[in-house]
DNA sequence: GTCTATATGAAGATAGAC
DNA sequence: GTCTATCTTCATATAGAC
């Protein structure tokens, strides 16, 4: 990618609706290093790994190539940074809001899908980069990702196993269901942007709801026309 | 991404669980321009337009670098032409399934989603690169996909608006019932195979049974549990 | 830490023989 | 249509001065 076309952007079809990078609270480094990992985030957001080079990352951090190797040993180890920033934050605020939760299994689904689409709203260039870019990854970086990602997956399958032992919800398969739900708030990221007409929680509110009614459990609260 | 890369893949985490590229009925040329379509498909949806050379394009197809471009001017319009073919196959389909179907709002959408979700199934690869490359066309050559992409999402909210004002579903707003829904099923083109212990039938069952939830209907047939 | 300058290789694409 | 050979640009990364 030239610097030329990175300025001819909006002539094409953009990947996802957000423009400005978000890191989340107390991880971003102050100083250069941030600015970098500021454009980084973006740049891997807009066009992926392969198809952002050191250069237009420097450019961009307005910094000279070299300059990028004082703050990381390579390319890779850049998107690892924010691969492993990404799944943290997620795993985290998912962990949180179950905690939070009342035990009662609808609510703790309803937790969890809001807190899921919420990341995917205010983190969107850090969960589109997370999500789709781990692949790039050797196994040794992308290791400490993938567990946490497993983990996230496997505490929805677990709430959405307890609901249905306990006669609350009723779906054919845990497994599809949670890849429903997963699914359908990752790509929020895609089309959420901070400019949105809707808020963040009014999108995590309404996708809750169809989290609930996936499973099987009628409206009793929640956003309702 | 050197040749040796392209055979150390298994060490890494993949991007999507299905191998061998797939394209549709009556669309793959035959001779050496279909193998090089194959191998494009392939080397796209695994590592990204970006992250596929031409010279790992011509590899898997076992030609040479400069035979390739006797059959695209450039990489850029290989790629456009894989993203028409998935668009114009997505559309295809979900155009066929509705008009096949009652006029019955949710016999309408149980339709659709399964026409949806089989074709991510069954063309996850195309689905893929078409989905996740487009932003890299230019102007002209994304236009007509785009348009596409549009009008078969604008089915899908055709669809929902019908059965809201026909009273028969219930969902706070069209837009987001339609980013829920066709953003569930998008998802299982990474993780469905052909080799998967669910068939791509049950897959688009199931799903088709979650959207007529999202919308607010409850079970009448369909899997249950 | 940041710079200028550069080493080394891989990228997209073309020339021209067969 | 396919090949060998090559042009030119861009890639990641490093050396060494300040």
């Amino acid at each position: 990618m030239s610097a030329l076309k990175l300025a001819n952007l909006p002539e094409s079809t953009r990947r996802l609706a957000e423009t400005s990078p978000t890191l989340p609270e107390g991880v971003r480094p102050s100083g250069p290093r941030g600015i970098v990992l500021d454009a980084a985030l973006r740049l891997f957001a807009e066009h992926g790994f392969a198809g952002a080079s050191i250069r237009d990352i420097a450019q961009a951090a307005g910094v000279q190539p070299a300059t990028f190797y004082a703050h990381y040993p390579s390319k890779e180890h850049l998107l690892a940074d924010l691969i492993r920033i990404g799944h943290e934050a997620h795993h985290q605020r998912l962990r949180a809001a179950l905690l939070d939760s009342s035990p009662d299994p609808r609510q703790q689904l309803m937790a969890y899908v809001r807190a899921h689409v919420r990341m995917h709203c205010e983190l969107s260039m850090l969960a589109i980069v997370a999500n789709s870019e781990l692949h790039v990854l050797n196994a040794e970086l992308a290791g400490p990702a993938a567990t946490l990602r497993e983990q996230s997956t496997q505490l929805l399958a677990e709430v959405i196993e307890r609901g249905r032992r306990a006669g609350v919800f009723s779906v054919p398969d845990t497994w599809l269901a949670v890849a429903a739900i997963g699914g359908m708030g990752l790509r929020v990221a895609y089309w959420f942007s901070s400019h949105h007409e809707l808020s963040a929680e009014t999108v995590a509110d309404t996708y809750a709801q169809f989290a609930c009614r996936i499973v099987g459990v009628h409206d009793s609260n929640g956003v309702q026309k």
